[in-house]
Order: C-alpha cells, then sequence, then structure tokens
DNA sequence: ACAAAAACGATAGCAACCTATCGCTTACGT
DNA sequence: ACGTAAGCGATAGGTTGCTATCGTTTTTGT
C-alpha cells in the first residue's frame, strides 16, 4: 500500500555511492584474495575496501556473490581482451592456439581466485563461453580454411580452457600440464571423419552472473 | 618421560573399535552426501554413524579429512574396477575409450561426493592416476598397435576423465557434454607427427590421501 | 581375570558466516 | 536549498565448523 501522491518508481538505479561501494568492494576483495588466500574473512576484505561488512552483504548478499562480481570482474578486464587479440594473427589456427594458451596462463596465475570461482561454480563452460565469443569469426575463419573441424563451437574453446585448467587444481605442480593437456586438445579439434556428439542443450544466459 | 617396565611401542596398530568406527563414518558419510547434498553437517554424519562427532574429528582431523576418506573409499570401490575391465576387450582403443566413458558416468552419478572432492582438492590428476594404473597394459597393447600416440601416459587418461567431468561443474545441463568432450580427446590422443610437451614432474605419492 | 592404555561421548568455547535491526549520513530530484 | 529516501556503519544474535578437555567405557595383552 502506498500513497497516491507518491511516485512509483518500480527499478530505480543505484545511488553513486552504492556504485562507489560496489567498486571498491570487489577491488578489494581481488587483492585480499591474492594476498590472504581463498579463505580470507569478509571482515578482512570489508576493511581494505572502507566500508561496513553490513554493506558487502547489502551489494553481494553474500560470500559466494562478492566472489562472482570479482571473478566476474576480472574475466571481463583480463581475459576478453586476450579473446580479442586472437584476431591480429595471421594464420587463424595460430590465433586460436595463442589466445586459449594465454588466457589460461592468466587464470592460472590468479590462483586463488580462480579457486575461490570454482568453489562458487563461477567457473563453467557456459559463463566461459560468454567471454570467449571473440573469438568466433576467427574459429569461423580457420573452419573456412579447413584447419580445425567443422563441427566445433565457440562453446567448445570454452571448454577446453575449463578443461585444461581442471588438470592444475592444486599446487603440487608447474604449469606443465597445462600445455600439455591444450597441445592434446588442439591436436583433437583438427579435422576428422567423424562428427562430434552433440553438445548440451543449454539454455542462454543461465550461467548469468550480477555485477553491480 | 616414562617408567622403565612399560613396553614402548613406537606406533600402534588402532584398536578394533577404531577401525570399526572409521569405516562406519565414512559408509554414514558417503550415503549422507548423497541424501542430504554436499553441505550436510558432520552431526548428522555421527548421527547416522551413531558415534559422537568428536569420534569424526578424532579419527579424520576435520570435514576435509572425511570427504578425502570417502572418495577414496568410493575411487577404489567402484571406479577400479571400471579401469580393470578394460582388459577384456578386444580391441585396446574401444577398451579404453569404454573404460574411460563408464568411469565418467559413475563419478557424474555421484554429483554430491564428486563435488565435495572437488572441494578439497580431493580430486586430482595425481590422485586420479593411482586409480586409472590398471589401464597401463591397455594403453601399451593400443600402442603396440599404433592405434594411440606413443608419447600417451596412463597419467593423461586420468587427465581425460578429470578434463571431462570438469565441463560439468554445475547441474544446468545433462551429460551430453562429457560424451562431446571424450570424444574430442579421444580425437586427439590419435598418433600425430608432433610431439606432446612434457608432463608435470609430480613426486609419486604427493597427492596422497590417508584411509584408516 | 585384570590392569593399562586407547578410544569414546559429551560438552564448552572460539571463529567465521550470515541475517536483521536501528539510528545516522549522503545523494538526488525538485 | 531542501526534504525524502536510499544507503550507510555498528551491532546483536543465530548457525556451523572446529579444537580442547574430561570423566567413562572398551579393547587388549598378559
Amino acid at each position: 500500500m502506498r500513497t497516491a501522491s507518491v511516485r512509483y518508481v518500480p527499478e530505480h538505479r543505484p545511488r553513486a555511492d552504492a556504485l562507489r561501494n560496489s567498486d571498491r568492494i570487489v577491488r578489494a576483495a581481488i587483492a585480499a584474495l591474492r594476498e590472504s588466500g581463498v579463505a580470507v574473512p569478509l571482515e578482512e576484505i570489508a576493511r581494505r575496501a572502507g566500508v561496513g561488512i553490513a554493506t558487502v552483504y547489502r551489494r553481494f548478499g553474500d560470500r559466494d556473490g562478492v566472489i562472482r562480481a570479482c571473478f566476474e570482474t576480472y574475466f571481463a578486464e583480463e581475459v576478453e581482451p586476450l579473446a580479442l587479440a586472437a584476431r591480429e594473427a595471421a594464420d587463424p589456427l595460430r590465433g586460436l592456439a595463442e589466445a586459449l594458451g594465454s588466457i589460461i596462463d592468466t587464470l592460472a596465475a590468479h590462483r586463488s581466485l580462480l579457486t575461490a570461482a570454482r568453489e562458487v561454480g563461477a567457473f563453467t563452460v557456459t559463463i566461459a563461453e560468454r567471454f570467449a565469443e571473440p573469438l568466433g569469426e576467427v574459429l569461423a575463419d580457420a573452419q573456412r580454411r579447413g584447419l580445425v573441424r567443422a563441427d566445433l563451437l565457440v562453446r567448445d574453446l570454452a571448454a577446453i580452457v575449463v578443461m585444461v585448467l581442471a588438470t592444475d587444481y592444486r599446487a603440487d605442480h608447474d604449469d606443465a600440464d597445462q600445455r600439455r593437456y591444450l597441445a592434446l586438445l588442439l591436436n583433437g579439434i583438427r579435422p576428422s571423419a567423424d562428427p562430434l556428439p552433440r553438445p548440451s542443450t543449454t539454455v542462454r544466459g543461465s550461467g548469468q552472473l550480477n555485477l553491480h
């Protein structure tokens, strides 16, 4: 129930200070994850951001929400540009291979953030697919030239990143496995007689994150 | 300081009731994970096992230890036999493909346990490698016949299982992706001119679990 | 059968996560 | 410039995971 004189505002843009705080919290959380590990308390993140802990929960719901936002921000700022760079390469297959390699390298270098993202289910094929979109035209180019099997999708490139990094789950080795298994998968995307089984029919956007 | 008359027992075999309780706890935990999900409280596991919660901590150290023991038990009892069955197949490549497929299927069917194992870092290439050992002779046979690239290792077969299941991280789709990416990887293990980069030089046993 | 030692259940206490509330402050539209 | 409402910090209280302690029960070897 509301008075007639009050303008009804069904959806309203957040205030400037709310946006500023969200951004501060995400930056602080990324730094805190890096420096204090995945188990860093939210209180420390709030302190670093210069806000009260209640504000953290108010903006992001819970700890998982904070981590999701961190991962989304990092992905958009650091990973997507690497996908865009693939278009510069002369050979499209080389472009794809180098883009995938550099994306895997940067993700592996942000170990805590990646681990935290996995824990909250933010590092999925479906989510990675969104940021791999720029690889679409390079992939199409490679397919046109017969360098890559025709039934490969952008989603599969995202899956390659997820799969390779899955071998890196614990810190007990260097990144040799990543190079090895990326090579194995790149060997697998070459043209082949028998087609791949169909991918899952995931609804677009089902893995969506809300970033403030 | 101890009296001279007391026999010194530097390492001593656990008592029968301790062993019994460990086993009960693991069984109860596997059932509880299945029926109540990954977030099931340790109190519920203790209650199901008919022991006090202190005993759970005493036997396994912490929650992660319980989950590690569950996963190890499950792996030894359900997964390793599937690797052994690969030797029955007439065609070694078919045997490998079917073993990997069935291993992936059973792991995917135990979603909660797999998720929990991932959370505590118990589902790694190094650990899976231990149970994939029986695939070694089938792999060697396939290589002798030139069906599979010569530089493939048993460790790589374990990595294939880990990688394929990494695409299944959230429950928002059926197992179509698993079949697709297993096919992609099987396509990648065919003989090839350029060799794979060396694998990581993980020390044997570094991913060890202690099961009671 | 019996004594020592190992294991046990119960419980108390601590830390982190999360929800909810409350009075104060800041941004924003008029 | 000013009133309103959105946002804020602080804080209290509940839940869970985990550690530590203590008196009691069970196993085990002789």
